[in-house]
DNA sequence: TTGTTGACTCCCG
DNA sequence: CCGGGAGCCAACA
């Protein structure tokens, strides 16, 4: 019964809650030992510039979900969570317990780990 | 709905 | 190396 032209869903859902489970479905991708940055989880999605959301997609993850969340790191290869509660430490130990290398300068090397599908 | 914050990236000094 | 600013997008109050 609808009397009027009102359409149930005149709008698509939100796009937002859509964003970060394909966030998800793309880290969820990424082999273990390789890495890929928040910028190219974005670039996957179809939104290159998105590279703060997918950050902030995985900044929401509760601590026992399966998503591996480590294997993303920025553009330069660097870890660039802060360290204030350990996650830095944490992401790089998981990271070093795949085989991933990091140099002096804390970076490791996106052409040997870095992951595209 | 608006404003703020941040696990980004790029550009310039 | 360290800042600042801009653009971008999602989470949160």
């Amino acid at each position: 019964m609808s009397p009027q032209r009102t359409a149930p869903h005149p709008r698509a859902p939100r796009p937002t809650a859509d964003f970060s489970l394909r966030v998800y479905d793309v880290v969820r991708r990424i082999p273990r030992g390789r890495i890929l940055s928040y910028g190219g989880v974005a670039a996957l999605l179809g939104s290159p510039r998105a590279a703060r959301g997918v950050g902030s997609a995985l900044a929401a993850l509760p601590d026992d979900t399966d998503v591996p969340w480590w294997r993303v790191v920025n553009r330069n290869g660097r870890i660039s969570i802060s360290n204030l509660h350990h996650g830095a430490t944490l992401q790089r130990a998981l990271l070093e317990g795949e085989g991933v290398i990091f140099d002096a300068r804390g970076q490791a090397d996106l052409e040997r780990f870095g992951w595209e599908p």
